[in-house]
DNA sequence: CATGATTGTTAAATATATTCAACAATTCAA
DNA sequence: TTGAATTGTTGAATATATTTAACAATCATG
């Protein structure tokens, strides 16, 4: 097993992300990403854990890395693991972990099911195609109904929305980047 | 998920041990205990690993908890898990998590297969059953070998040895209180 | 009852983590 | 080339974790 800093660092560096940047967004200040990475300090519990959460990984995802295997390019049907709850299923292809700049999901809503009105704006581009039933994708001052086969593309910084506008289970295959937790 | 320091609490009530008892095998202070379990101070990852190593338990394990389901009293064959390795195997009934003061090993000996005369004394008795195979067990200055049907129960304060003086591999369940790592 | 050992807690001392602020190195754009 | 922005590092300041040492409470033993 390589060292905690060392892990660190790989998560940081498949993100995209400075010290600085990581820093921030974790609320701790930038020299202390540096110390761990290096090994010349034992940070905190509570620290690590604002680390861990602004990258989207829990503490039990980050150990259990701990006994890790070869790298990971292949997941079968159960392997994808669910990052959502309620009416709208997120299956994630890869873990937290392997991630990198892409986020790729398997979506399933139940009928009415609605994210509701997102107004953040992360910077990131996102696009799906619907496999199955009626999704109603609001973009901007636009709204539009995909049924099976349409797809859609729009950068995530525009005020967005999805709802499950028919009578049946909505299935669509989206991918984001970078990731948006 | 209840926090950190209830889980180490817990933890540590479950194999019987005091604070200072704890403090000790982990070569940190009682006072850290105390304030660990009462959430108190925000503990370093080094901190934390002394004393989860002092109780058999990795962060992996630990942190699987978070995830937690119901009380796990029944486990098929292959969820023993494997705690040794080389030429001895040893299969733990129920995880370094679930234990108590009881540890249950499923132990398969390859033919001369030995642990080696162990003069550590830890403070426990221990004893088991050989299920097939010749074990030749030495206990202080006694020597015997067992075979399908016999077993064995000493005090672990006495130094002991198992080897298989077979041909064939061994099988032993054996049953330790409280546990040695 | 006393005595001694063990328990868990806590204030003060000390060690160390974390931050702040400055630095040099690099990149990018004009 | 120049300046401005971003990168990662590091010394000094500060906040906090950890230890030391003392305390009161409990339990056993005589």
């Amino acid at each position: 097993m390589d060292s905690l800093g060392l892990r660190l660092k790989n998560l940081r560096q498949r993100r995209g992300l400075s010290q600085r940047k990581l820093a921030q967004i974790a609320s701790v200040s930038n020299a202390t990403v540096s110390l761990i990475e290096h090994g010349r300090t034992d940070p905190s519990m509570g620290l690590l854990r604002k680390i861990l959460d602004s990258l989207g990984v829990s503490f039990a995802e980050f150990f259990a890395a701990d006994t890790r295997t070869a790298e990971k390019y292949f997941y079968s049907r159960n392997e994808l693991s669910e990052i959502g709850s309620g009416p709208i299923s997120y299956l994630q292809v890869g873990s937290n972990l392997s991630e990198g700049q892409l986020q790729i999901l398997y979506e399933r809503y139940n009928p009415g099911a609605d994210t509701g009105q997102s107004m953040l704006s992360h910077d990131a581009e996102e696009g799906g195609i619907v496999l199955q039933g009626r999704l109603e994708v609001t973009v901007g001052q636009q709204v539009q109904v995909l049924t099976t086969g349409d797809a859609y593309r729009f950068d995530s910084r525009l005020p967005h929305r999805f709802r499950n506008s028919g009578k049946d289970e909505c299935i669509v295959v989206s991918a984001c980047t970078p990731p948006s937790f």
